[in-house]
DNA sequence: CTGAAAGCGCTTACAG
DNA sequence: CTGAAAGCGCTTACAG
């Protein structure tokens, strides 16, 4: 900038002006300090600019998995929420890693974003609370923070599962299984928890070999599906706690002679295109992302009020497989 | 920092030092700046860091899609090798609208980032010429970058789509429809170049309702299919060209009373579900990603040599869809 | 082991 | 309409 400035014959300070289309400059001039940016290929140093404005225009997300088809969407909704308002977006995944997302919670802090969406995978946020207090602005989503008062926007989870086992039993089922992510995790333990309220509200006692919560991969929904459909009291009926898990479910299913009852919950791609078609409890991780990050940008925008706790609905998407009546039916 | 040095009553030298685990600290010394840092809530400020140390240790990475399944996995790939690089990741979609891409590309450059991973929606990148020869590292991924030279990292698309009409030749069909992305765009060009290789190869006429290029919404899909399944030359099997054709392609094929066969360029999740399963040419968008950002901290850590061009195969996996015989054999 | 000075590339507040 | 000075919060190169 001082070597455009030289060159054009102007003062810094004219360069600035040109450079942030102020007013105030002579046409003649403006030419002049164009033709020096050009000729020295000039680009301006935003690093330099944020150290005097304040605002970078940048937020931070930080989600489990970028490539998860649940949280994809989500990104993008954040994304383009930042777009509309001028801000660039820095996106890292904790891998449900508790010091992966405190490591990149804190270094997008440390450049000074502006904001932070996240989906925590940790569950004491204490350590953001000297950068809230700094003013970075900070709303959580899909899951709640811990320990720390802050805007969330949630699925009602719970509310979820529970339309989703009183599905299946008003489809006449009375033994139902519900395989579930690892415990500890905000939404496995919200269905769960909506898992056993539909039974106890229908007054069905629950088997306890009938719920297993722990990793979604696949060997492990295999063989707890396989034992939960033989063994002294099977189940014949399934809810899924999430997408990953509902997949193998369905795999697993697709084996079995006998059709059994499925609902997931999440929706997917193609649940549709299935034979038969997967009942779900579809969640809208578009609208989630967007809710999220609006209130993030209205806090930036000055407003101050309480935190605010967003609740989104699932919806009951019906397509087959919550449909299959038990074998006695 | 100024603060914490007069608290701790000693220079911005040895403050500096602390926070950034130089040696050369007296561990007293030491202990009285954390208590100031601790007093003070201090945090550092990396924008002053950058204006100073030249490198952000941030890249950027422009795509077409955040939430694209294809995407998706590529965007985690990139995050990954950025992570174990130390760098943290700007990403952002371009919605395939050239300006946005240059638009987000500079607004990128601007910020200083160490190195931009592009797939492009534009043909002409001479705009990123001034920042390359500023030292931005440049790596494009999944299309090539129009009129300068950089490294690119591709999948064979043409082989791939010779692999796929190869196979249904194969099987004895004669009459193959192609459904592929809007002209222009690199992976459809190559991939509709791929489809008429195979057939001239086979010495395999092709009519002109047998090829259709464009949006790859559901309306001209389905509209398109239907076409190509009725009227004069009708075609006995379809080789679709990306992820969003084939989905629709297996709903249209499936709502049909005799079965058609179907080759998909990209792989789905749940694709060997579907009865029948689906065949298709398989890319691998995490090797990509990975590829690219390897090559760009490569070029970060300071070798020069040409820009290098890698293709990686397509992999044919039949699944049953792309096995079915024409109606007469 | 420790610190004072200069400077990274901009913008702000002020004066002309 | 234009510019010189000070400063944002750090690090670098040097001296003690």
């Amino acid at each position: 900038m001082k070597d455009v400035a030289a060159r054009a014959g102007v003062g810094l300070k004219t360069v600035s002006r040109v450079v942030n289309g102020e007013p105030g400059v002579t046409l003649e001039t403006e030419s002049r300090v164009r033709a020096a940016i050009e000729a020295l290929g000039f680009r301006r140093n935003d690093s330099a600019r944020v150290l005097r404005k304040g605002r970078t225009a940048s937020i931070g997300l930080v989600l489990e998995d970028l490539a998860d088809p649940f949280y994809s969407p989500l990104s993008r909704a954040v994304e383009e929420v930042a777009r509309a308002n001028g801000s660039l977006l820095f996106a890292g995944s904790s891998a449900e890693v508790p010091e992966r997302e405190q490591e990149l919670a804190l270094a997008l802090c440390a450049r000074r974003v502006d904001g932070l969406v996240i989906v925590p995978a940790s569950e004491d946020h204490r350590y953001l609370e000297p950068e809230i207090a700094a003013g970075v602005a900070t709303v959580f989503v899909d899951r709640p923070a811990g320990r720390i008062d802050v805007d969330t926007v949630l699925t009602d989870n719970a509310g979820g599962a529970r339309d989703a086992v009183a599905h299946l039993i008003a489809h006449g089922h009375r033994a139902i299984g519900f395989i579930g992510d690892t415990e500890g995790i905000y939404t496995a333990d919200e269905r769960v928890r909506g898992y056993h309220e539909a039974m106890a509200s229908a007054g069905l006692p629950v088997d306890e070999g009938w719920v297993s919560m722990g990793p979604t991969s696949p060997e492990r929904v295999r063989s707890e599906l396989d034992r939960m459909l033989s063994g002294p009291a099977p189940v014949t009926a399934v809810f899924s706690g999430n997408n990953r898990v509902t997949v193998t479910a369905v795999r697993v299913l697709a084996d079995r002679p006998d059709p059994v009852a499925l609902v997931g919950f999440d929706d997917f791609e193609l649940a549709d295109l299935l034979r038969p078609g997967v009942t779900v409890i579809a969640q809208d991780p578009v609208r989630l992302g967007r809710t999220a990050a609006e209130l993030l940008f209205r806090r930036l925008d000055g407003i101050a009020e309480p935190p605010r706790r967003v609740e989104l609905p699932g919806r009951l998407v019906a397509r087959g497989s919550g449909e299959i009546p038990p074998p006695s039916a």
